[in-house]
DNA sequence: CAGTTAGACTTACGACGTAAACTTATGGTG
DNA sequence: CACCATAAGTTTACGTCGTAAGTCTAACTG
């Protein structure tokens, strides 16, 4: 069978799209920390070393996924108007960044941003300026905006529980061990609403969102700065 | 001399402060990364292994400096209304977070929260509860504040520069290799905000900071939810 | 002064990122 | 089809990390 040239390469090519892909499996897995050169190379059937024919070290690595991750964002969407299309996007934001919990504590790698952080920055700060939004007011309603978004999810992956039966359950646990004496309001709030059925901190994501957008809009309309 | 026994004991003995406070130093130089057990140990005139008789573990220690750095926070205080209160332990908060930029992705440990972090938040609640906050609203406002304030130290931190000068200085170096043609929303701010004598990424802290205040304010006045 | 023990030190192990040198497979050219 | 330059994968090795296990010693107890 000739067509083997063709449909069978006796080795499956690495290249830099299938290296990113695995090690975002893998941290997504296991975090940042779970996520080795080695162990990397095992998933992929090579040895850690061969990675470093599509990567340039570790750092270039965790870059490429970065980036990977925020094509994975909705874009804004240039049919709505500036406020849903930001919301939208924020909640998609959201989404892919609690999928890859790691990406967040990556951005120290802020640096060397890829094409698809780049795409999408442009279209967040075109969504705002098309929305009669100044250059200052831009800036100040992306860092507004984002800023929640990066710290929801960081707070929201430190909490040792994620479905709302993890939360009463370990809520149970710290509220047994807590000096109600000494921290009352904070019993108070386990005790009486967040053991409360029902109670989930991911819902909380919305409300600060929408602080944030009602704002902007007023601002918006007021001032120029 | 027999003071000597009391004043001038011929080794300083360790204890857990000290070695905290070291790693908090240490830290702040080179992250969480340049922390390591043997340069401890060698700041402190000891070797690596002795700092174990101290701390469990290298993630205890990184919890007791987190513990340390909510300690650091300005309280909310009693006299004032809630929202100068929560105004200014979050200015506070953010400045912090800012001389201890490891503190934010060492989040990961929000377990085991020590005295000081439990102390700092039965206050924080306590001032929205005192301030008229419902239980809920409590949650969603204490939710929306921090989430902010962790995730614009993120930010900041993970942008190439610290000064005005720096940051027109990098900001020309992006734009000179930035495709113009591709990202011409990016483009434009960085050229004719950001590159504007007088910009400066942490002056953005404070106007999403009130448009949450303010927002917070509202909704407390018109809902029980 | 003797005995206990907390706290320091020594040694060692396995895992990590990656430099350097090598081997092998691939794909373009005569 | 033969050849060989080059891209891709492998082997070996080094220095650094966190920390387990065992040993030594100075300082408090009785």
């Amino acid at each position: 069978m000739r067509a083997q040239r063709k449909e069978a390469p006796t080795r499956v090519r690495l290249n830099r799209e299938r290296v990113i892909a695995a090690a975002i499996v893998l941290a997504d897995k296991g975090g940042l920390d779970g996520l080795t050169m080695r162990r990397l190379g095992e998933d992929l059937g090579v040895e850690a070393m061969s990675l470093y024919n599509h990567v340039a070290n570790k750092d270039d690595l965790v870059n490429g996924m970065v980036d990977a991750i925020f094509g994975e964002i909705e874009l804004p969407s240039h049919s709505d108007d500036w406020k849903t299309a930001i919301r939208k996007r924020s909640i998609s934001f959201r989404a892919v960044l609690a999928e890859h919990p790691w990406a967040s504590s990556a951005r120290d790698s802020g640096v060397n941003p890829g094409p698809s952080t780049l795409r999408h920055h442009d279209r967040v700060i075109g969504t705002f300026r098309n929305g009669g939004f100044s250059l200052p007011m831009t800036a100040h309603a992306f860092s507004a905006i984002d800023s929640y978004i990066y710290g929801f999810v960081l707070q929201e992956k430190s909490l040792p529980f994620t479905t709302p039966e993890e939360t009463e359950a370990m809520a149970h646990l710290m509220l047994a061990q807590l000096p109600t004496k000494e921290y009352p309001y904070l019993a108070e709030l386990t005790a009486d609403h967040v053991l409360k059925p029902g109670y989930f901190y991911g819902d909380e994501f919305l409300f600060g969102l929408d602080i944030l957008l009602d704002g902007l809009e007023q601002k918006r309309e007021h001032s120029g700065d």
